[in-house]
DNA sequence: AGCACGCCGACT
DNA sequence: GTCGGCGTGCTC
């Protein structure tokens, strides 16, 4: 390029900040001076507002109209921090979800290379210097005394010493005189690059004559580096021959070897491998959609399969499968499986059949070996990405496959903002590369039947478990007759009889407690008073371990209270089953049973989680008795009987999807038994024995999803409209409240005219969340793409309106695009 | 968001 | 008369 003055790039710039009217592109100039191999994705600081900020390079405009123009104060990271492919995939998610375009960039940046702009301040004058010349100025004093005692010190340290007011005006009285210095600065990433001293071997090591002169000590270390093929690192080599750093050195001197510090990845270390690679021999059916697959990779054409596989059919066969030919067209692969299904063994199936090539992400991973899993597939490494939701974003240059297994999960849904469903930006992400996607799932959800009928994706189906073994047979047991005239139990008398059964039979049982609406929680004898969270609208729920009780949803955790707070009457009773009533329910009916319990009490540390599966794995229980986190992924042969002992806490939830979430908690529980050689028996206890959603279970679950479909497309839900989810949230109740009506009203004039059916607002299910009270606006419309813009400007403008006439503390609105929950 | 400018009450 | 409150405007 030539260097003429006249000819001046320009680059755009996205505002690292999450404010909805700052997400638009700024121009800057980009001196020449640090112009080279910037690229899309490079970071940016830019003045922006009487201050610096960070940003990310989204264009080259060849000029611009602009009449004040700034500079690029410099670039941040040398390689840009996401690829022009990612940036499309970005612009997507922030038009679809609603949000800032910078933060779906948070999606696709490296993890843990994050940075903020903090700034520093500090004294330009001695301190007594600075005191005499403040004299009088409250605030400028505190400042100077901070200051003169910290060095230097980040202004939001400085708020937070002595408030935000004095250290604003305090500094900035003192920058008039010429006291202060005020510095930008960046944080440190959190993760970086690990570097270890690697020694090699140079041709002089190979020569004899030379290595036989030199010192004992110094032969060994050239025997053993050569031994291990020339190249080994310092410490490993130091320790195997048990020299002093200093013999290396002096062989480094002497030209034998050199020493260099080379870029390692950290490996994550997963558990015990327990077996081989198996390489099993897929049925017919596998095959067939194997092959179905295959072609279109093959092709080289975008496509989405529905694999409908029932538990057991060897869905993650076909998925390695399609894998390998991927590969072998020299493309990359993503799987993504829901968290709680990521264990070690979940993992071991992938890189037993990809040794060395695979890459895993998950959130037990530290900042370091998380960024070095995802440099690890950007660079080439891996071409095998497993990992949770998040997983998807892995920075693969040449996809050919995204696998979503168990595609219905809700976990795939983010929570906070971007609010995006990994199952959904697959689809696009893989249509932006070219490449296909496999949903796999016993239960799809309703949205990919529809779009399976609508023939948007192509159906797969594997309706048989593999080597012909049977699906285990359902029984519903009505425990509105179980009770006679006296008190419900817990255990009805054929769960009891099946279950013995088994175990005598020398089989596992597995007991599922249902937690999902139906939890334990205490309560007052005298005055009924039930204990609550302080910060959330639910029950506290008891934990045996430390006599204690917990908040699920925001984790706040506070003693059982001797006497009753309200009344100050007796002890606090407990009521509602947890897993360890129903191990004593057990042990009393089956005497000497043996079980294992699995909650959010007996897995609290970080491994007990696989650690109690492993154990019951290996046969050293013959019961294991477990919550919502025992439902997937458990393929142990020995089990033979499941048992559901409320089948039906979860079908009252004020969510349109409380049936089919009910219907696919209770095929996968099911789909637990009969796994080996022995066929399964499924006993599932409930007091709605003729719901369509507990009849589905003994057959006729075509008529259920039917049924389902009909009542959607009645009462306007997914997959016939698209929903938006308007949340108002405050810590003030009022305040939320007044905002929520506000908030509707300005819908309501945004929105007329375009069809949307607007709900609400209502206080929603779970009124109060974290201290904040939450209200729900439901916005349904034909077509999303068509009020989205309306969306932000209705958002836009009540803000507006917000800062003229303030309706309380800390109100927010925020959108949920697709949402998933609407408790 | 966050920073600066500007216009009004309550201090010297 | 000035100090500082926060309403308002703006960010290449
Ligand atoms: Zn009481
Ligand atoms: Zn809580």
């Amino acid at each position: 390029m030539v260097g003429s003055p006249e000819s001046k790039r320009y680059v755009e710039v996205i505002i690292d900040t999450a404010v909805r009217d700052l997400d638009r592109p700024f121009t800057y100039e980009l001196p020449a001076e640090i112009s080279a191999g910037v690229q899309v994705g490079s970071m940016a600081l830019v003045p922006f507002n009487n201050r610096l900020s960070l940003g990310y390079v989204v264009g080259f405009p060849p000029r611009s109209d602009l009449s004040r123009i700034k500079s690029v104060s410099r670039i941040v990271d040398e390689p840009p921090l996401f690829d022009f492919d990612s940036m499309r995939l970005c612009k997507w998610i922030a038009s679809h979800y609603l949000c800032p375009l910078s933060r779906s960039f948070h999606l696709v940046v490296p993890p843990g290379r994050s940075r903020k702009v903090k700034q520093l301040v500090s004294l330009a004058v001695r301190a007594r210097d600075a005191l005499i010349a403040v004299a009088g100025d409250d605030a400028a004093v505190k400042v100077v005394n901070e200051l003169n005692s910290a060095g230097e010190l980040d202004i939001d340290a400085l708020k937070k010493l002595i408030g935000a007011g004095p250290a604003v005006t305090g500094v900035k009285s003192m920058e008039e005189k010429s006291l202060v210095k005020r510095r930008f600065a960046l944080t440190r990433p959190a993760a970086n690059a690990r570097t270890r001293l690697v020694v090699h071997a140079t041709p002089v090591a190979s020569d004899w004559n030379a290595i036989n002169k030199l010192p004992g000590r110094q032969r060994e270390i050239v025997d053993e580096l050569i031994a291990r093929g020339g190249v080994e690192f310092q410490s490993d080599l130091l320790q195997s021959v048990g020299a002093s750093h200093a013999s290396l050195k002096s062989l480094a001197k002497k030209g034998v070897l050199e020493i260099a510090g080379e870029e390692v990845l950290r490996q994550p270390w997963l558990g015990a491998s327990s077996g081989g690679a198996v390489r099993h021999k897929p049925n017919a059916r596998q095959q067939a959609a194997i092959d179905r697959v295959s072609t279109v990779i093959e092709e080289g054409r975008h496509k989405v399969f529905l694999l409908e596989g029932v538990t057991g059919s060897g869905k993650t066969e076909v998925y390695i499968h399609s894998i390998e030919k991927a590969l072998e067209k020299g493309k990359q692969a993503i799987v993504l499986v829901p968290e709680i299904s990521l264990t070690p063994q979940t993992v071991e199936r992938f890189e037993s059949r990809f040794p060395g090539d695979v890459a895993v992400l998950h959130s037990r991973l530290g900042p370091g070996e998380r960024f070095d899993q995802w440099r690890g597939a950007r660079d080439g490494r891996y071409r095998v990405v497993v990992g949770a939701r998040s997983a998807l974003f892995a920075p693969l240059a040449n996809i050919g496959l995204i696998v979503i297994d168990e595609e219905h999960e809700p976990s795939y849904k983010s929570d906070t903002s971007p609010r995006y469903n990994a199952r959904d930006v697959a689809v696009v992400r893989a249509r932006m590369a070219g490449a296909v996607v496999i949903l796999g799932s016993a239960t799809p959800c309703l949205e990919s039947v529809e779009r399976a009928r609508a023939g948007l994706y192509e159906r797969l189906e594997l309706p048989k478990r593999i080597d012909n073994r049977p699906l285990p047979e359902v029984e519903i047991v009505d425990m509105r007759e179980t009770g006679g005239a006296g008190e419900v139990p817990l255990l009805s008398r054929r769960m009891l009889d099946a279950l013995s059964r088994a175990v005598e039979a020398g089989d596992q049982a597995i007991l599922f407690l249902n937690r999902r609406g139906f939890s334990n929680y205490m309560q007052c004898r005298a005055c009924g008073q039930i204990m609550g969270c302080d910060d959330c609208e639910v029950s506290l729920c008891y934990h045996s371990r430390g006599n204690m009780m917990l908040c699920h949803h925001c984790g706040m955790r506070r003693n059982v209270p001797p006497a009753c707070p309200s009344c100050g009457g007796g002890p606090m009773k407990q009521f509602g089953a947890g897993t360890q009533k129903v191990e004593e329910e057990l042990m009393k009916h089956v005497p000497g049973v043996t079980c294992i319990r699995m909650d959010a009490d007996s897995t609290t540390t970080k491994d007990a989680h696989w650690r109690l599966l492993g154990k019951f794995r290996a046969g050293e229980a013959q019961v294991l008795i477990g919550t919502q986190m025992i439902a997937k992924g458990l393929d142990i042969p020995s089990v033979t009987f499941v048992g559901v002992i409320n089948a039906d806490t979860a079908l009252a939830l004020p969510d349109f999807r409380a049936s089919e979430r009910t219907y696919q908690l209770l095929t996968q529980v099911s789909g637990r038994a009969g796994r080996g050689l022995r066929p399964g028996l499924v006993v599932i206890q409930t007091f709605n024995p003729d719901h369509p959603t507990i009849k589905a279970m003994t057959g006729g679950t075509g008529t259920f999803i039917e049924a389902e479909l009909e009542s959607r497309s009645r009462a306007n839900y997914p997959p016939f409209v698209d929903l938006v989810n308007v949340m108002v949230t405050s810590p003030e109740i009022a305040a939320a409240s007044r905002s929520a009506e506000r908030m509707r009203h300005i819908l309501d004039t945004d929105l007329d005219g375009t069809g949307a059916i607007i709900l609400g607002p209502a206080p929603a299910p779970l009124s109060r969340l974290r201290g904040l009270y939450r209200w729900h606006i439901l916005v349904k419309s034909a077509d999303l793409d068509k009020i989205s813009d309306r969306l932000i400007t209705a958002v836009g403008r009540f803000y507006d309106y917000s800062r003229t006439f303030p309706p309380g503390k800390s109100v927010k609105v925020s959108l949920d695009v697709d949402p998933v929950s609407l408790l």
